[in-house]
DNA sequence: GCACTCTGCAACCATCTGGTTGCATGGAGA
DNA sequence: TCTCCATGCAACCAGATGGTTGCAGAGTGC
């Protein structure tokens, strides 16, 4: 498994808990930027959100923009893209290897 | 989020491990299927490799069939892909997402 | 029947995680 | 200039996690 591997397995990490999620979907709808404005739909405190916030950023799924004293945060869908892609290729590998694996152990029972 | 969502949500926690990852990869190729067989190229004891083994199934990643006193596990590519799907489906709508926000800001900066 | 093999399970441990609280700092508006 | 607002950060806590060790039980081959 390649280094670039290993950042997707940190992308699904951070995409495998609930409130990410719901804030990577706040996002992406403009339903605040901030993250005092996030943690009210949430139900955590800001501090929660913006240490949520910096894991997101640290894998490359939102990106911050600081406008005076506050920061706009903001969703990167192409990473989410880029994840998908991977997991769609992984799945179809595996499929073939699966079929290569079949094929052989039937091959084997006709012997 | 749907409930289907939630599911979703346990299954990318599932893959954000590098350990289940390499576990997946080597049930793909055929490399053994017994637990016992699986630690060593992992280099983990069979115990830990069982403890992923049946988080991985919860999820529905991989299915177990007994042979024995064996159990022969086998990977699910399916739920994988389906996952991916998913993910890709939620990008796109990100990405719809942003650009209607992007354009009702433009809007409002015209007027 | 017995020894061996394979698995299941629980207890344990160090670390990590998700969240809160409290306080400090810097930007901004009055 | 001062007050308010928004953020940053550290400490804390309960629970989860990933792994190990030890032991018991069931299947299997001799």
């Amino acid at each position: 498994m390649s280094r670039r591997d290993g950042d997707v397995v940190e992308v699904f990490a951070a995409l495998g808990d609930r409130t990410r999620q719901d804030l990577l979907d706040l996002l992406a709808r403009g339903q605040g930027s901030s993250s005092a404005a996030l943690a009210e739909p949430l139900g955590v405190t800001r501090q929660a959100v913006e240490k949520h916030l910096r894991l997101l950023e640290q894998v490359g799924l939102v990106t911050a923009r600081r406008d005076g004293r506050r920061v706009a945060w903001a969703v990167r869908p192409e990473t989410v893209r880029r994840s998908a892609q991977w997991l769609e290729a992984r799945s179809a590998e595996w499929e073939r290897q699966l079929a290569l694996v079949k094929a052989a152990a039937e091959k084997a029972d006709g012997a």
